[in-house]
RNA sequence: GUACCCGUAGCUCAGCUGGAUAGAGCGUCGGCUUGCGGAGCCGAAGGUCGUAGGUUCAAAUCCUAUCGGGUACACCA
């Protein structure tokens, strides 16, 4: 319909006019009607003519060109054209199909990318909330999305831990290891990282032993070797930091199709870089290999160390040769935190020397961090970071206060919805007794308006007759403004498509919520002359909260 | 030092492809309440949109400068 409608307006513009115009209908205020464009204040200065009078010739096309659709055109203010649609017409767009804008398309996401031998930090828990958010978006609109997530189970970070556990297991003793119970496996690895980190900048003997291991884990990479002591307990440990990953990508909802551990991805990288490096992409220097990205106003990075190891820099160099050799995708979406936004760029600057088409299809999508408001005492000993869990069990622990109730699919919808709803990009500073409460913007107040409809529904199903489905009907005055705002909802997926903002359709979804409130105060619904009409807004209604909160990753429950 | 990001109501944030009185939630104050799920609804107070210039018929939105906060800038990831 609103496409129509530019369309229509653009044709009249360069008929009556002779020029082109960017038409772009908004939604202005109720009062005003359901469309509103100002391009003819926009062609006042070029036409040399009052805004008012190219508004009025406009007005006249528009009111013949879809009378079924149009009930009524016209100019307020300095020039503005408002557009009223017809209640039939309004009504017919409850029933538009999704806009399959990725339709067939292959696309690759990425996000989350936790370490191996390191904990899983908020940050890691609102990466994989945006990142599902986006991925779910891109579904919606047809594409076909690969969920990936990368992580280095090589490196410096690698050495630092196993370092600290050969000192808890007083030295190489595999055997040992069976002395952790599993459910503290991932908090022994933790304090391990956090052991060996300090020892790295405080003990110059130890920081000498972990650069030692950090090359050693690379030769058991290599070598695929599995039996020495050191990479029975390399192996060991590896595979509990994938069995916590696992278990935690369950508990929020969470399925990746693939891990890219680093040790698959930095002999590609390896391999490129220095095929590259033969042809002048990347140079020498100080013994190490690196991409001078000042010549692009960018910086200079190392791909290649000067010991030959790959860097973080060829290991994503790596992972990209390696998206692209499995999936030829149309497009590529990373999402990560915005501190390696520069990083990211000379990476995919020295990429297009030799690949130019993948950095022309990729996309960085960045966020910040997660704060707690009121901030939290974090222990040292636990490496000073705001943990995964820790959000999660806060999240907990405030919904059982505020609420009573303990339903981990509200408090995780509570989570997402809190990370969700601003927009991608800056920090967020995370209130968990905000986030689970009932009342305001949040989570559990969208999933109880869903339960409060289909409630609705199965009482009305329940009393059922035949229901006269018809809706040709004049809309009375509180009906309008509800089904109004539900045909809305293609167009804000569409946005948040094209854009890729979930938190538009938290928005969205919010004063959707209030509109139906609104409505559902001064209406009646089921003991009405109305009620065949209302009851099917109200499952208009319940679908589309039902959809976007699927699309949020957040359950939509029946009851609660 | 250089680059990038952010500064909107007491707090947390929308709005930023320039447009009609700058919106919402929380908090504060006041009203509704024998009710299809009141976890709601109605109303009030609260803003020099960091500051100063500029472009424009029109600037929270674009440009420049400046102040404040954050991040990144070679062998970590």
């Amino acid at each position: 319909m609103r496409h129509d409608l530019e369309t229509t307006i653009n044709l009249a513009v360069r008929e009556l006019f002779d020029t082109e115009a960017a038409v772009i209908l908004t939604h202005p205020e109720e009062q005003f009607g359901d469309y509103a464009t100002n391009v003819s204040l926009q062609l006042a200065g070029k036409l040399g003519q009052p805004p008012r009078v190219i508004a009025e010739a406009l007005a006249v096309r528009l009111r013949e060109a879809a009378p079924e659709h149009i009930r009524d055109v016209v100019i307020a203010g300095p020039g503005f054209i408002n557009v009223t649609l017809t209640d039939a017409a309004l009504l017919r767009s409850l029933t538009a199909p999704a806009n399959q804008s990725w339709a067939g398309k292959v696309v690759v996401a990425e996000y989350s990318d936790p370490n191996p031998f390191k904990v899983l930090h908020a940050g890691h828990l609102y990466t994989s909330i945006i990142g599902d958010g986006v991925a779910n978006l891109l579904e919606h609109a047809g594409a076909i999305v690969h969920r990936v997530n990368f992580g280095g189970d090589v490196g410096l970070h690698v050495g630092k831990t196993l370092w600290a556990i050969v000192q808890k297991l007083g030295g190489e003793h595999p055997e040992k290891l069976i002395d952790v119970a599993p459910s503290e496996r991932s908090e022994w690895m933790a304090e391990a990282y956090v052991a060996g980190t300090l020892a790295y900048e405080d003990d110059a003997v130890a920081k000498a032993r972990i650069v030692e291991l950090n090359k050693q884990v690379y030769a058991i990479q290599t070598a695929q070797d599995r039996v020495s002591p050191l990479a029975q307990i390399y192996w060991t440990c590896r595979g509990w930091s994938y069995d916590y990953f696992d278990a935690f990508y369950a508990r929020i909802g969470t399925k990746f199709e693939k891990y890219y551990p680093e040790s698959a991805t930095a002999p590609i990288g390896l391999k490129t870089v220095t095929e590259q490096l033969a042809r002048g992409v990347y140079e020498h220097s100080d013994g190490a290999v690196i991409f001078d990205g000042d010549k692009y106003g960018l910086h200079k990075r190392v791909f290649i160390n000067s010991q030959g190891l790959p860097t973080y820099e060829a290991k994503d160099v790596g992972l990209i040769m390696l998206k692209w050799e499995e999936y030829h995708f149309d497009s590529s979406v990373i999402i990560t935190g915005n501190d390696i936004i520069e990083y990211m760029k000379v990476v995919l600057k020295s990429v297009e020397q030799f690949m130019p088409q993948l950095p022309a299809r990729t996309t960085h999508l960045t966020h910040g961090i997660v704060k707690l408001a009121g901030g939290t005492k974090m222990s040292s000993r636990k490496g000073n970071i705001l943990r995964a869990v820790d959000v999660l069990d806060a999240a907990a622990k405030a919904n059982q206060a505020v609420t009573g109730t303990e339903d981990e699919r509200v408090t995780l919808g509570a989570v997402k919805y809190a990370f969700l709803k601003q927009r991608t990009g800056g920090d967020i500073i995370y209130s968990p007794t905000e986030s689970v409460s009932l009342e305001g913007n949040s989570g559990p107040y969208l999933q109880y308006a869903h339960a409060r409809a289909r409630s609705i529904l199965r009482k009305a199903m329940a009393e059922e007759t035949a229901a006269d489905s018809s809706l040709a009907v004049e809309l009375e005055a509180d009906e309008r403004t509800f089904v109004r705002k539900m045909g809305e909802y293609n167009e804000v997926i569409d946005k948040a498509v094209a854009e890729l903002l979930p938190h538009l359709v938290c928005t969205y979804l919010y004063e959707l919520a209030q509109t139906f409130n609104r409505f559902y105060e001064h209406n009646r619904v089921l003991d009405d002359p109305r009620r065949a009409l209302r009851l099917r807004l109200v499952a208009a209604y319940a679908a589309r909260l039902h959809e976007g909160l699927g699309l949020l990753g957040m359950y939509a429950p029946e009851k609660m």
